[in-house]
DNA sequence: ATAATATACTAACGGGTGTTAGCAAATAAT
DNA sequence: ATTATTTGCTAACACCCGTTAGTATATTAT
């Protein structure tokens, strides 16, 4: 009789939902089966259902571990006491190194979390529209510094973020360059676009 | 009986592609059904099979029809002779006003091709890695020239084209700007994050 | 007016979906 | 060793999917 093995620091729960994680993000969370995520884990489909609620509810745990850790970093820059270019690079840095080392996660996260239903697809929406409300105002406050170039702050952010979600790409590409390479072309050429020099 | 309405300049079949895009947009490739479709277009759903040949076929269309405007648009770029910065910015430009007037294809093009089966699928692969590619190429003749930063050419690409897809915030968000103030902060941010002064 | 074509309809198909019920086996607690 | 709990299995459900066959009704061409 199939097992799902686990290890020390995680429950069966969390095997699931970390397969999921993969699963959702190579084929969508429509177009992945709870039979192929069966599959996957190395059980049948009726057995998942032992740890978990429903699919969607896998699509909730992803979503909001990932906005879960954003806010927490959030609330951290935010207090600090830097100057507010300084506070957008850390922001950037976090966002670049979640996007490369929870891949899976931070992707279907990004893009499929429409398939969310109420009440937790309008708590993610607000949860989102917040993040990149405090983003911006780190940003106006940067532009009032004289720190950061005179542009529409949620432009900016829009931008920001959306670059960073380019890691997809050199996530798959065959020819990468390392990880830290990659930070650092990103740094320089979004820090360097906002900059005021 | 109902009948699809169309203007002088597009067939039956155009209004459903058409239609088509704003539904996979909005719910997904694989979560906008047929009927669905047919709801929207006003007709049965069986209807829709004397214009089209298949679900699939409807995601050839639009990814095509994009993909074949941006790499017209490359051709012409790439054969002009002004500096490379310059040629950036006109892609970027370009980018941008097909993300504001053709809002649902690009958007389906940029996150649905997934969806399109062999061999149209790395048929769309092939071409995107090659627009991709030509991109980068003229980065590099920028770098060479002093006109653009010491950076990784691929990643510069990546980073442009998905903070362009960024877009997509704008479209949706209440308080736009509008399309030119956008247009300035997004070259003001990109190209001034590319360019050596 | 008649014939030919284009378009839409109803009904149904085979197949895939998420999920549940009921039972068996493995593990943990007593 | 016995009991209780966790975990997995098979079978099946009701539902939605893309698509086709066959037929009726508009529109266009003769």
């Amino acid at each position: 009789m199939a097992r799902i093995k686990i290890d020390k620091n995680s429950s069966r729960k969390e095997v699931i939902v970390s397969k999921a994680a993969g699963l959702f993000r190579e084929r969508g969370f429509k177009a992945a089966s709870m039979r192929d995520l069966a599959e996957s884990v190395g059980v049948e489909a009726a057995s998942l259902y032992n740890h978990i609620k429903s699919k969607t509810e896998l699509l909730h745990e992803i979503c909001f571990g990932v906005a879960n850790r954003f806010m927490h970093k959030m609330d951290e820059v935010e207090s600090s006491s830097i100057p507010a270019i300084e506070k957008v690079e850390e922001l950037i840095r976090f966002h670049i190194d979640e996007m490369i080392n929870h891949y899976e996660e931070v992707y279907v996260s990004d893009r499929e979390w429409k398939h969310l239903s109420d009440p937790y697809l309008s708590n993610f929406q607000t949860q989102r529209r917040m993040y990149r409300k405090r983003f911006a105002a780190i940003i106006e406050a940067g532009i009032r510094n004289k720190e950061i170039k005179n542009i529409d702050a949620p432009t900016a952010v829009l931008i920001l973020l959306h670059a960073i979600g380019g890691i997809e790409s050199w996530h798959r590409s065959t020819q990468k360059i390392n990880a830290s390479n990659l930070t650092d072309n990103m740094i320089t050429i979004l820090v360097g676009g906002l900059e005021l020099k």
